[in-house]
DNA sequence: CCGCCATTTTGCCAAAAGGCAAACAACGGG
DNA sequence: CCCGTTGTTTGCCTTTTGGCAAAATGGCGG
């Protein structure tokens, strides 16, 4: 498989793989395939059987989840290096939320079948899948944390902070978010509305805190915004 | 060891241990010692280092973070057969949070540094550990979920039917939570203030849904208490 | 280049929830 | 058995946030 040769020095790096023997490396590389995702697309979509996962190689996605009457939540976003999709690892028969591209993506897929065979084959997958899992439920409990006790402008300069740290790139005005974002999405990750978060990113215009147009949003002090995420009222 | 040979059917039990073999278990339960907690005594405490893990066989725990003003947000909690306190498995080095008893607990502990041994000797464990966290993570992001679409109302419902879920007893009356819960517990698990949950559960106490004394709570209509945690304003 | 459509901003108002203070109630120890 | 401590209820008011509506803006496809 070509794509496979090409892919490797990307997938070294990959911490799920991290210490893996190359033979197995290889066993488990022979079993991928890729698979590309343009802007919009769902890679697969809450409720489905989890017959596949996921790495992704290039590009970003968003995790949602949909309430039943219809309001959606960003749970997370998956960022080049992480795996996806691993319901079936947890022994989760489906999906529990859908994955959008929102910039065009490059990922490797395998079927969720072949999992059990990895594990036996190279045990220390399992644990790297662990920690990669453990470190998810640390971030979840500290959006809980934010959740119960922060109000909206500290949450929302929270997850800008978190948008810098994950697909931050440096340029004259500052630090631009390297993927569109809409004031709905901000609202997704945060549980409050587009409004608000309009009102509050026109606060932080005026002051310079940070720069926006249409879909985008550039960080101009993370210093200033940093001291209203930590603050104490 | 006595109390190994003691513990050896609630040991079974754990879903964490399930499919290992005998001879495994047992080389498990030869390294594990126990210890109680009374009421009120905390297991282990928020950035300590996690020299231990944990499996409660009695009582009931509550995980607690603190943010750094002191307000406290009741994470999850710990039934009979749960594994906690097992950061160090996902290569963490300290506890996240703090676990505290709110009942007389009884709890086998490890040390941590035996969990690689564990694993060598029974990946199993490894597949196992997967679920568990993958469970809590799904949880976790039902929690996310909840706080980000709903209303407090509808959040304290859901706390309630999950305690009901994880510590219901019947009784005439109707469903007892099994352990002492305050207003002030409600509050910090569904991230709203102890005076807004007195008067949510008067208004219900009016209605006929749950009956509550002091650190009681008693859930006499759980059937109305889902229709108020499902429903779409 | 124009018009449509998605996105953003804003004003105004209403509802939800928090904060404060005080009264009240129950339990437990001396 | 009484007192102090801890937990609960409640009134009143303020603040925060959401909802609705409408206008403004900017980009993209035809």
């Amino acid at each position: 498989m070509p794509q496979n040769k090409f892919d490797r020095s990307l997938i070294r790096g990959l911490s799920i793989f991290q210490s893996m023997s190359e033979d197995d490396l290889d066993a488990v590389l022979v079993q991928a395939s890729a698979r590309q995702f343009s802007v919009g697309q769902a890679v697969f979509e809450q409720g489905e059987a989890a017959t596949e996962f996921f790495a992704l190689l290039h590009g970003r996605l968003k995790v949602v989840q949909t309430t039943p009457d219809g309001q959606q939540v960003v749970v997370r976003h998956v960022s080049p290096g992480d795996i996806f999709g691993i319901a079936r690892a947890m022994r989760r028969p489906d999906y529990p939320a859908t994955a959008i591209a929102v910039a065009d993506s490059l990922t490797l897929v395998w079927p969720s079948a072949h999992w059990e065979a990895f594990i036996a084959r190279s045990p220390v997958l399992a644990l790297n899948a662990l920690q990669t899992v453990g470190q998810r439920l640390q971030d979840a409990h500290a959006r809980i944390r934010e959740l119960s006790t922060e109000e909206v402008e500290r949450r929302v300069a929270h997850a800008l902070l978190r948008l810098v740290q994950q697909a931050g790139r440096k340029t004259e005005e500052g630090i631009l978010i390297d993927f569109p974002v809409t004031r709905q999405d901000l609202a997704e990750m945060t549980g409050t509305t587009l409004h608000t978060v309009s009102r509050v990113m026109t606060g932080w215009e005026a002051k310079g805190i940070v720069a926006s147009a249409r879909k985008k949003v550039v960080v101009c002090d993370a210093h200033r915004l940093h001291v209203i995420a930590e603050r104490q009222d």
